[in-house]
DNA sequence: TTAATACTTCAATAATCATTGAACTGTTAA
DNA sequence: TTAACAGTTCAATGATTATTGAAGTATTAA
């Protein structure tokens, strides 16, 4: 991850539409959605929808694969992982114990 | 954390500019830095600066105080997580086994 | 109390981004 | 093989954002 990508995706999350679409392929991982079931879902025009899909896929915070007419769309976790590794890279130049009190994970995606 | 809110931290990160201050600052928990000394490491023109700062600071991503006449900038490590869990939230829907291998977690700041 | 320092605000310009309807491409069903 | 469906691209408009030098405010040192 180097600053460049991450602006261009942070620039990606930055809007109230693409945000929503991420969010929700994030929930829906990891089979992901056709774009008629997010255009759904988020009550968007197609014309708009398809906009942002586009500038999420260039950015490679998703991912899309056809399905014969529909397009399918997932969200990519990996390159969110990163993004957030990145954000926090040394935090408090480990001084660990000055630092605050939750921990930095979340509820998502980890084998246990 | 809602949508207008995620929106605004995500715009804020999402210029190299402030992405680099912001990391700085991370890096620099729980202490910050002062705006000259951020000027230095980052080789910013302080009209440039001082711009950006302000937009992190009116996010509530970094918060400031005044020192003598200087101004000390810190990270605010609370929202960071709070943006994070947001972004990640109902990942998979519970269905973990589904999901990607690496958990979502950084070395930045867990108590252990 | 004058001058230097630290930083911010202002004004102007340039550039980028979001949204919509209309038109278009590719796929499937009748 | 025609029509319907799923989705994208285009063009135009309006809105927001980044950058810089000049000027301004507040604090401290001489």
């Amino acid at each position: 991850m180097d600053k460049q990508l991450a602006t261009i995706l942070f620039e990606s999350l930055a809007s109230g539409v693409r945000l929503d679409v991420f969010r929700l392929l994030v929930k829906h991982a990891p089979d992901g959605l056709v774009a008629g079931e997010i255009a759904l879902a988020l009550e968007l025009p197609a014309t708009n929808l398809s906009f942002h899909l586009k500038a999420l896929t260039q950015a490679s915070l998703i991912t899309v694969t056809q399905e014969g007419r529909y397009q399918r769309y997932r969200a990519n976790l990996v390159i969110m992982q990163d993004l957030i590794n990145y954000l926090t890279a040394e935090c408090c130049t480990g001084l660990v114990e000055q630092c605050f009190d939750a921990p930095i994970a979340t509820d998502c995606c980890a084998k246990n």
